[in-house]
RNA sequence: GGGCCCUUCGUCUAUCGGUUAGGACAUCAGAUUUUCAAUCUGGGAAGACGGGUUCGACUCCCGUAGGGCCUACCA
């Protein structure tokens, strides 16, 4: 149940600094489901009141890792900076009610300040607090506005993960809200456009606790009605720590890359620090249908490429054959492979069956090489030493046998070799590997049968016949 | 330093005072077998530590240890 009578609006807000965090697109999904859930909203807004940091780049980059992943926010982007003025007007709205401050610390003051107050193991002090106004005089200096925070009592944050989070109102400092450029800092834009978006749920990441009780209290401050928090733990990486570049991936677009499939990703990452009983592999529906951030785990969660493998592999099984071959081609296109008109053809006989044993596309595409590959085929070394006098007269043979097949389909294939290879008297071990070898070129292709099957009687029949004819 | 959060198999999790602590991934063993893989069967594997509360604690309380977040005119 939603704590409030108003419908649901979740947000997800990253800053566009770089790329987009893997703990970000799961948050996004938390957001998501959580709207989805109840019928409500799911909005986007970009963060860029950094105007050093900020890129149009990696706004892109957000953009379309939201979409990859497809969690489509129902309204277009707010941009945050863009609403800078409206904040600066709540900013100088919350100076006339006197719940801000003009602060003159230059910057040397507040290290020193900061210094002491560490020391002294409380919060920063600005002297400027308790000056009585100046009527304006020295509103030139440079200055910043800070929020005048309360003192005394304390300040509940009631979250819905970590459940009430008591903060003694005279360890938050005073805040900066308005720079001294007259730029809005964060921590005020975010309450004034959650507000202004009406957003009832805040679901973030963990390391805005804190901020959510100096959130909290502006909310205050200004009469507005507090959104409902939801901290979700941060995500690290194998070891524990912190995820970082060192441990494989971290962004969005590199697990694009890897060759994982969104819903895949969708589900690990809903299934990490999540869970609903005993169910490893749902889809969307069923996730909406029983996600509830109150269920999220309070610990953060360890990226486990395993798991996220083998979901994976789950997915390319179900998926459809053509959508897979298209990624297949474009995993090769990334690679600089030029195509060939009968790739399409060429690797939808192939998917079906090597599919299963794919963890990703890009393992998918391996698997397939042996489909792609042009006639004549070079033989690795490996490969040719199979082939000798013995294996070769054999094979020879091998291939006017499966000649005379009219029925080209793997079932049928298959008991042909077991028939060739009882006539020969010898198992399928003596002439498996031989045969593996001139059809791929580098032993690579699956099952025997199956990769005569996908590659049809022709390109499989002249595969051999090359390798004979060149071994000669 | 201060404030806050967290702690069940290697990993993700279930349990929400009474279970032989369950499942999944990984791992190990066996089966199958034309390489690899896949598949099938089976096994091992956990409540950080120390105190309480209770007839009874993984579940509640306190402490310790360890990990994390915040402590910016970053978000």
């Amino acid at each position: 149940m939603p704590d409030s009578d108003r419908p649901v609006v979740t947000r997800i807000a990253p800053s566009p600094t770089g790329s987009m965090h893997i703990g970000t697109a799961r948050t996004a999904l938390f957001n998501w489901l959580y709207a989805r859930h109840y019928g409500g909203r799911f909005l986007l807004r970009i963060e860029d009141t950094d105007r050093e940091r900020s890129t149009e780049a990696a706004v892109q980059v957000i953009l379309d890792g939201l979409d990859w992943l497809g969690l489509h926010p129902d309204e277009p982007p707010v941009f945050q900076f863009a609403r800078a003025e409206r904040h600066r007007q709540i900013a100088l709205e919350l100076l006339a009610s006197g719940r801000a401050y003009r602060c003159y610390m230059t910057v040397d003051e507040l290290a020193a300040e900061r210094e002491i107050a560490r020391a002294e193991g409380r919060a920063v002090r600005s002297p400027w607090r308790d000056r009585e106004p100046t009527a304006g005089s020295n509103h030139n200096l440079s200055h910043v506005i800070r929020f005048r925070g309360p003192r005394e009592g304390e300040t509940v944050v009631d979250d819905l993960i970590k459940g009430p989070v008591v903060f003694q109102n005279k360890e938050l400092d005073d805040l900066v809200i308005l720079r001294s450029d007259g730029v809005p800092t964060y921590n005020l834009a975010v309450v004034v456009d959650d507000h202004d978006m009406g957003i009832t749920h805040v679901i973030r990441g963990d390391d805005h606790l804190t901020n959510a009780a100096r959130q909290s209290v502006i909310y205050q401050a200004m009469g507005w009605e507090l959104p409902a928090f939801a901290h979700v733990p941060l995500i690290h990486g194998p070891d524990g720590a912190k995820l970082s570049k060192r441990h494989g991936a971290q962004a969005v677009g590199e697990f694009a890359d890897m060759g994982f499939l969104p819903e895949a990703m969708r589900n690990y990452l809903a299934r990490l620090g999540w869970g609903h009983g005993d169910d490893e592999l749902f889809g969307d529906e069923q996730a909406i249908a029983w996600f509830d951030v109150r269920d999220v785990v309070k610990a953060p969660a360890r990226l486990d490429w395993n798991k996220l493998h083998h979901i994976n592999n789950h997915y390319i099984r179900i998926a459809d054959d053509e959508r897979l071959a298209d990624l297949v081609l474009e995993t090769l296109g990334r690679r600089g492979r030029t195509p060939h008109p009968d790739d399409q053809a060429r690797l939808l006989a192939a998917i079906p069956i090597v599919k299963d044993g794919a963890k990703t596309i890009v393992e998918l595409a391996d698997l397939c090489a042996f489909a792609l590959a042009r006639r004549p085929l070079v033989l690795t070394e490996k490969s040719a030493a199979l082939l000798n006098e013995e294996t070769s007269a054999r094979l020879g043979r091998l291939a006017a046998w499966l000649g005379e097949t009219h029925e080209w389909d793997a079932p049928t294939l298959l008991v042909r070799i077991r028939e060739f290879a009882a006539s020969e008297g010898v198992g399928l071990g003596k002439f498996g590997g031989p045969l593996r070898a001139v059809l791929s070129g580098d032993g690579s292709a699956p099952d025997l049968a199956g990769a005569l099957a996908a590659l049809g009687r022709d390109e499989s029949l002249g595969r051999i016949e090359d390798a004979l004819s060149r071994s000669q």
